[in-house]
Order: structure tokens, then sequence, then C-alpha cells
DNA sequence: GGCCCAAACGGACCATGGTCCGCTTCTATT
DNA sequence: AATAGAAGCGGACCATGGTCCGTTTGGGCC
């Protein structure tokens, strides 16, 4: 029993119909099932829209492209995270002084994205988006770095210290640099201190 | 009238025969002939085959991949950039204050990235490849800031200090986030201070 | 010069992401 | 319940990156 309402507003996204809605929850289903059993570099679309007995074209109609896809997969872990950098306990969630909230966000999004690699990596461009011009992530640092008295372009600062944290650096950091995990987060806390100061 | 080296040295590339060479020129000229024609986006492995005059399979075994021969066609202009560094006039080359010669280099790279941007982003991964564990630019960025007296994990520094200046970066604060490139550089150069002080 | 074989070649072939369009199904309306 | 038309669907089709293997060629050696 769905409550359509009565007086769409102007502007907000058309609503999804019922097959399609359900289409999408399979496709979702079915994608992180054969990501889980193959690797995500492994994963057709073919596949995809077999295991959830879809046509292909059903596929790239609701995500856009395999990359789109793969956007809507990482959603999922990404809003945990960003659920638990809000609201979660300290000190990534908010209680703990700016400064040491900002060291651990660092450490997390670490390994958060580690451990996402492969699925960021496949959602290529698709995964760097957020509503607005900015991202999340973006506007938290840019909030705390506030909070820590700096001044200056903080939307700048905050996408420098971002950087450093994405995917591919990480990458090279961990591999032909031959770093450690520990010394990425040491590294990144000394450039923290280093801007932030104390 | 070639001098074939007579006791060829143990560990180096073995020797490219004569007519591979020919195909290399050949195709590398294709290559950055279709590029200035069409944008980079449009160039086909198949069309440089063709103009080059030689079947797909040699363009693979020369180059690898699609990204090998984009990242190929990059080295030209990125071993230019590399010697204006390294023997140019000042403050980006040699003859300047450390601190000066680090916010020359930063413009410079913003400026040549963006000149570039495209064929970086079709060159993907085999783009970001030095000998070595590190690229020139790390190396470089490292040198500079022991120049200007810093201490710790100079490495990790270079990288930080680099890593904003990547073209995915850079064209997100360019588009979405409707910076100018002022702003970018001003932004930069920021950074850097707040790092080395002064 | 002639021989030999490793290296290089070419283009048919394959896999996969992405498009297109005629057919089906949902849902608002009466 | 019947209707209409918009939204969704499926799968054949296309483009392109990448592989494979039978054939050709360069060049060191006798």
């Amino acid at each position: 029993m769905t409550t359509p309402r009565l007086l769409p507003l102007a502007g907000d996204a058309p609503v999804e119909r019922a097959d399609a809605a359900r289409n999408r929850e399979l496709l979702l289903r079915a994608a992180a099932d054969l990501v889980e059993a193959c690797s995500v570099e492994n994963v057709t679309m073919d596949a995809v829209a077999q295991r959830a007995g879809v046509g292909k074209g059903t596929v790239f109609r609701r995500f856009e492209s395999r990359e789109g896809l793969m956007a809507a997969l990482l959603d999922h872990s990404e809003t945990a995270w960003q659920a638990s950098v809000i609201s979660g306990p300290p000190p990534l969630g908010p209680g703990a002084p700016p400064r040491e909230r900002l060291h651990a966000f660092g450490h997390s999004r670490i390994v958060t994205s580690l451990t996402h690699a492969a699925l960021i990596r496949a959602a290529g461009a698709a995964g760097t988006r957020a509503i607005g011009p900015v991202s999340f992530a973006a506007m938290h640092v840019r909030f705390l770095l506030g909070q820590c008295g700096l001044h200056g372009d903080l939307g700048y600062l905050a996408t420098a210290l971002l950087a450093p944290l994405e995917i591919p650096i990480l990458e090279q950091q961990l591999g032909p640099e031959g770093r450690s995990l520990s010394e990425v987060e040491a590294g990144w806390s000394d450039l923290v201190r280093r801007i932030v100061g104390e």
C-alpha cells in the first residue's frame, strides 16, 4: 500500500516506477554477490544482468555505466562511514577536540579507502561525486580546520589534505615506494601538524 | 653504417631491430598527428595502425596498450619540461633560492599538467611511472624541501605537495568548485608557505 | 653470398562496455 | 474496468581495446 504524493513538488526527481525500483534492488544485489564471488574487475555487465534476470539495457538505464554501477555499490559503505563521522563515537565522531578528530579522520579514511580500493578504482570519476560542488569529506575537513582556528582558504587546504589520501597515491606509497601503512599514517599526521600547528 | 656492440652488456635492454625501430617512429608520428587532428579521446588504435601503415598487433607489441602509447607520446613534452627544471633559467631552473624555485615549480607544473590534461588522463596509470620507486617531480620537490632546511619525512611531504597538483584534483577545482586558475595557484603557494615556513 | 632462427609482423578473432528501437507493463485518469 | 501514453524492458547490434598464431624478415655467422 503505497502513498503516492498528491502534489509532486516541482524540481524533484520523477518518481521511480515500481518495477524499476525492484530491478534496481535486484541489480545491486546481483552486483554485490558477484563482486564478492569473483573480484570487482572480473564482474561484467552481462553477468550482472543475467544474474539479476534482466536485460542488459536495463542495467545501463538504471546505472548509466559500469562506473555508475560500482559507484552505487560504493554508496552503501560510504554512507555508513559518513554516519560514523557525523554521529559516531569520538574521536572520529563529535565530542573530541578538533585536532584529534582530524587525525582520527585521516586514519579512518585511509583504512576505509584501502578496504574498498578495488571498488573505488572501478567507480572511477563517478566515485568522486557528491551532491553540490564539494564532497562530504572536503566539507568535514574544512569544518574541522575552522574549529582549529585556521584562517585563509580553508577549502583549498581541505582539498590539499585530502589529496594524499586518494587511492592512486596511497597505492603508490604502499607499493613501489615500499612504505608501511603506519608510515603513511604518520606522514599524514605530520602534515596535519605542520598545517594546523602544534 | 651501424656499429653493433661487440660485447652486449648483461642486463641492458635487448637491441631493437631496425624495422621495429622504424615502426616505432612511424607509430609515434601517426599517433601524434591523429591526436592533433581529432582529440585524444577520438583516436583509436586501429586508426593509428592504419595511418602508420602497420598491423594492429604491431602497435600493441611496441606500446603494450593504449595507455602505453599515450604515455610514450607524453614522454616527449615531459622530458622537455624536466630539462627546463633541471637546467633552465631561474626561478624554475637552478640559481634562485629554493623557496622561490618551489613556488615556480608548482605554477609551472599546474600549467603543463593542464596543457596535457587529456593526454595525461589517457595515459592513466602508465603516466605516473618513473624509473625507480619515485618520480622525477617527487625527487625534485624532496630536494628543494631539503634545501629549505626542513626536517622529517621529506619524501612524504613531497608527495603531499604534489598530490593536489594531480589532474583529477585540478579539474575538480577548476570545474565544479568554480575556482580560477590564479586561485588554485595562490592556494598551492599558501600551502607551501605553511609547510616550509616564512 | 647463403643459412638460420629469433624477432617482428599482420589481421582475423575475441571480450566487453555501451547503444538502439520495437515491444511490454505500469499507473493515473475516467 | 477500460484506456492511453509514458516509462521501462530486452537483447540484437556496434565499436574498440586487446590477443593469437601462422607467416615474413632482419642480421649475425659460416
